[in-house]
DNA sequence: CGGATGAATATTGTATTCAAAATCCACCGA
DNA sequence: TCGGTGGATTTTGAATACAATATTCATCCG
């Protein structure tokens, strides 16, 4: 069977012990699986192994358990007491309903912006929307930098609570990793434009409406993304 | 007195080690320290001690720290590193804004009701409304089960992820706890009314438009309890 | 030959221990 | 008197230890 027989196993790739201070290990924990788990290095199904999260990381199974915790609540994983966890099936409906309910939450955020960003902040999105749309469309990582820096400004015009749940949303789901593949950055600039353009304008309705579409039409394009990955149809891997 | 003179802290009641399977105490802990926070036994801003909680319940530091981690995800505690937990300060603005949230994704199974309620739902749907409308008032309890019931039923008919996100905006907020005093009732079997009229009717606009009016009348209803029971206005404790 | 049985093993959930950091407090000097 | 300083104490975060439950696998019985 494996080679390195006992401690190591390739499942879960080795990690330095990062310079991230004492205090955090857990939320390192956490975003190590769940970039494993939204990349789909992990499959479905698959359970996961706190001692081999363990030995890979290099730190005791008291932060892995922590993760563990947190993922469930994020409906990443499932935790069966006793059982330990499992990797959640995410099927195309979940990327749809997931979006669709960031769809609502952030319109409001865009309705609100729409009526109380003020000018400096009004700049700032030009400016950001600006560079946005002469990137070059290869350097993914400045899209998504820039993406998200455009929703993050008009987040801020929501109260606490919206943006403290449109982080959740944000954070749950695959879409930073293949959003922006193919064409999509070429629509999300029209789309951004078009909610720019209402929240210059101060329309909340229109600016509400704009920000649905752009999100709705973001589910349908990372579905599409995952499905060509073959996220979905790699039925549940059964090392239950 | 507490038996348990010297260790025993009395701003944490101690509980009994409660019958609960084993595998679940974390869950366990959770539950309790939300209903100290959500009732206001904890006042905002107060230090959670992870010892006094530990001895309090009979449980050792692990499952507190698991807990601890579940409720910083709710929001209802601050987690800062190496210096432990405390209350989050919620104010009249995040209740009104999470009634809102929950306004806008309940609004959205509400409509999705209205498009795929089968007969045998519906009629669960108004058995219930019926109890509901025939409660006597003075059963808080029993008023308070209803009316999740009838939530409940609707909920199903949206998918899996607006499910659990309901799930998650309806236990995080104190609502439950105040949400029937006086004569919310009342109005609140209006409400239900007119989105089981809607639902019935197949009107998915309407059961939205009706399901959000619901809940944004909550939201003003609970943030009002909150204010005659002082969970605002008293500043946070300064025990940090 | 197939399925039940039970000991051996592995893995989990919880408790306990340990080291580092933060807090507290008495003492000192200005 | 007041504020700063240094060490004792407390409290946290992580590692380890331990007990209970699951899982595995070889054996036995039909």
């Amino acid at each position: 069977m494996d080679s390195n027989a006992g401690t190591g196993d390739e499942r879960y790739p080795a990690r330095a012990p990062s310079s991230r201070r004492r205090g955090a290990l857990g939320e390192e924990v956490v975003d190590y699986l769940r970039n494993l788990i939204l990349t789909g290095a992990l499959r479905p199904g698959q359970k996961v192994d706190q001692e081999a999260v363990s030995t890979a990381l290099g730190v005791s199974r008291s932060p892995i358990r922590e993760a563990l915790v947190v993922l469930s609540r994020e409906g990443l994983i499932e935790l069966t007491p006793r059982r330990g966890a499992s990797v959640v099936q995410l099927t195309r409906e979940d990327i749809i309903d997931h979006y669709a309910l960031f769809a609502v939450v952030a319109g409001r955020a865009a309705a609100m912006a729409a009526e109380s960003l003020d000018e400096v902040r009004l700049a700032e999105l030009r400016a950001v929307h600006e560079r946005f749309t002469v990137e070059n469309l290869e350097n993914l990582e400045n899209l998504q930098q820039l993406n998200q820096a455009f929703h993050r400004i008009i987040n801020l015009a929501a109260p606490r609570r919206t943006r403290w749940l449109l982080g959740h949303l944000e954070r749950s789901v695959p879409a930073n990793y293949f959003e922006f593949a193919d064409g999509w950055n070429r629509v999300a600039v029209d789309h951004h434009l078009a909610i720019l353009e209402a929240i210059v304008a101060g329309d909340p309705e229109r600016a509400r409406s704009a920000m649905e579409g752009h999100l709705l039409e973001s589910g349908r394009a990372a579905a599409a993304q995952l499905d060509a990955c073959g996220f979905f149809d790699a039925g549940p891997d059964q090392n239950t």
